[in-house]
DNA sequence: CAATTTTGGTTTATAAAATAAACTATATTA
DNA sequence: TAATATAGTTTATTTTATAAACCAAAATTG
C-alpha cells in the first residue's frame, strides 16, 4: 500500500509529455509545445530529462529545413509509465 | 484535456498524507509517520503546507501526556482531492 | 538582396520545493 | 536522578521546476 512514484514521471510537464506520446507513434517539439503550453526552454529540459532516463527515444532532424525534434516512447518508457499508473492508483479512490 | 495539477496535492508525501486521511475520520502524527515512512521533519513541514491551505484540520493537545497532533480532512481538502483526482485522470489511461 | 523577424530550439540563472539534520521540550525508564 | 525515548519544530541543504536570455538557421519584407 502506499507504492512508490518514480519522481521522473511525477512531474506535472513530464508526465503530460509522456501521456502524450502514449497516444501516438511519435510527436515533435512543436506539438508537445503547443500540447503541453509549456516554455521552449522547460519542454526542453524536461525532454532531455525523460531522454537521459531512456524513457524516451528522441531523433534531432536537420535536413535543410528547421531543426525537427522527434520524440516517442522507449518500451523502457511505456513500462515506467505503466508502473507510475498502478502505483498511482494506490493513492486513489480509483 | 491535460487538465492543472494541483501543486499542493502534486507531491508523493502530501498526497499520501491527503490519501490517509480520505479513508478515516482522523489520524495523529505518529499513525502519518509510520504509514508514509516520512521523517518527522519533513511530515511536519508538509502537514503545515496542508493545513495554511486549509485542507486539512490539524489539531494540538497537550493533555498532560506528551503531545499528540491529530489531522483531518476539510470539506476543502476533499474537495480539493477530488478535483485532483479527475485531473489527473486526464493523464491516465482510466 | 540586405535587413528584420520568426522559428526551433539550448543554456544558464532564478525561484520554489522537498528533504533531512539539528534542535527543543516533555515524559519515561533504569 | 541521570539517561533515553518520544513527539514534534526549525533551519539548512539539496533538488527540481521554470523562465529568461541566448543562438543559429530560415523565412519574410521593404
Amino acid at each position: 500500500m502506499l507504492a512508490e512514484l518514480d519522481p521522473l514521471l511525477h512531474s506535472q510537464l513530464r508526465l503530460a509529455i509522456v501521456s502524450l506520446l502514449m497516444g501516438v507513434e511519435e510527436a515533435d517539439f512543436v506539438f508537445l509545445r503547443e500540447k503541453t503550453q509549456a516554455t521552449a526552454g522547460n519542454l526542453s529540459v524536461q525532454i532531455d530529462k525523460l531522454s537521459n532516463a531512456n524513457y524516451i527515444e528522441v531523433l534531432k532532424l536537420q535536413s535543410g529545413k528547421r531543426p525537427r525534434t522527434i520524440c516517442r516512447m522507449t518500451r523502457e518508457g511505456r513500462k515506467a509509465f505503466e508502473n507510475y499508473v498502478e502505483a498511482l492508483k494506490s493513492y486513489l479512490p480509483i
